[in-house]
DNA sequence: TAGTGGTCTAGACCACGCT
DNA sequence: GCGTGGTCTAGACCACTAC
């Protein structure tokens, strides 16, 4: 036996809603019932129609305008904005079956390099936290990761024993942030990379650049790169998400 | 001279609460005021306060406990679930200030091949339009696109003249649908694509897969093809988004 | 058990924009 | 002009949970 919680009223309506415009009963266009209306055929006060109406046109679903009345929206929402997963790598292994390694190549606390933009735009004239390191399954490499920390933003990782903890995980449990840029390409492995992730050089792999800030502080900047048949990313897009 | 609208009190609470937060004055974990002393402060009914917080705690802003209070989210909008942009490719390369070009390689109306998946999810035993084509940047390749369109879902498609348009772009402005999904990877160009695209063999390349559906009704499904060099994918996050 | 948030009501006034 | 949605009020009862 399954006892599931009553829903709330404005649960009970939104789906009402939500599925009649999904089955393709209410056609994109098509205008729905005045809150006016809702309110009598579902025997509550405006406000609680209001806020489910409201709720659905945030979400893209609906469009509503004045005097004339809510309509199902033409276009469903947007295209270009889609939900990326981008997982805790240790995470996202494990999850997948897999046993999670990691290997730190290279670690050093000194100044931005000239010629390096994104170090310079991490730290500026200040120090930071420069890292190599290696992601494993089942004991393959898996993904090859640089990754520096402005250690104004976060003093504690001067601390942290990152031979033993990836980076990324414990920025991800330990430092908020506020603002994250991600970028996302192909392209082959140089020889170097290759012969650390154990491939032919000129191997595909799957780069992602990331940087995160809170405020304006900029917290970190991390590339990583994943060999392409090994690694990818999936984004799901469903109504009511935006 | 500007003038603004006047903000909704609505407004004018939420931006106060996010700017305290994202400005750190108030850190995670710091219990913001009970509804009934914001009431108070901004001389409002509960009502109003309440909406501002439940919105704010939908996007994972704060969290919520009854009886406890309401406290600035520990862990800022999952860093899982950012907003990534999937343009129309020629809308894209428009703005990135190139001249867009196309050309249509192939064009089929058969029914499902036994050995691909991807057809037989897309359309059973139907028929299907089968395309393949060439997206082109200031007259240079730039993307080779394997696209199916389920006709059943989208009987309009057989009229459509795609020599001429995109598919991509034809269906974004024509057909709406309700669900999609994306997978991101990179792959090594195989021979006939490096030919394709004029590049040598073993070049890597962003792969995109998507499929996307309306209800239950499969559309569309597209493989995507950028080189990796010349194309990127961008996702940003902010709070306030999910 | 007392106080918080979760939900809902039955009104109200206003701004906008079809007709 | 007038009917729609946009916003807000001043209450209410309830469920949950920290104390």
């Amino acid at each position: 036996m399954k006892s599931k919680k009553a829903p709330t009223l404005n649960q009970r309506i939104r789906s009402d809603i939500e599925s009649r415009i999904l089955s393709g009963e209410w056609e994109p266009g098509y205008r729905i019932p005045f809150e006016h209306e809702l309110m009598e055929q579902y025997g509550c006060s405006r406000m609680t129609v209001n806020k489910v109406l409201t709720t659905l046109a945030e979400s893209g679903m609906i469009e509503r305008r004045r005097r004339a009345g809510s309509f199902v929206a033409r276009q469903p929402p947007h295209l270009e904005h889609v939900a990326l997963e981008i997982p805790d790598i240790a995470v996202s292994v494990i999850q997948r079956g897999h046993a999670y390694g990691f290997q730190l190549l290279e670690h050093a606390h000194r100044k931005a390099r000239a010629g390096q933009a994104e170090e310079l735009a991490l730290v500026g004239a200040g120090k930071l936290l420069a890292m190599r390191c290696l992601h494993l399954a089942d004991g393959k490499p898996l993904a090859l990761e640089r990754r520096l920390i402005n250690p104004e933003a976060v003093p504690e990782t001067l601390e942290v024993d990152f031979s033993v903890q990836p980076p990324g995980s414990w920025l991800l449990q330990n430092v908020s942030w506020t603002r994250g840029e991600h970028r996302i390409s192909a392209v082959a492995a140089t020889a170097e990379e290759a012969a650390l992730l154990q491939v032919p050089a000129g191997t595909a792999c799957l780069t992602i650049d990331r940087q995160t800030w809170r405020g304006e502080q900029p917290i970190t900047w991390v590339r990583q790169k994943f060999l392409g048949d090994a690694y990818d990313l999936i984004a799901r897009f469903a109504p009511g998400n935006r």
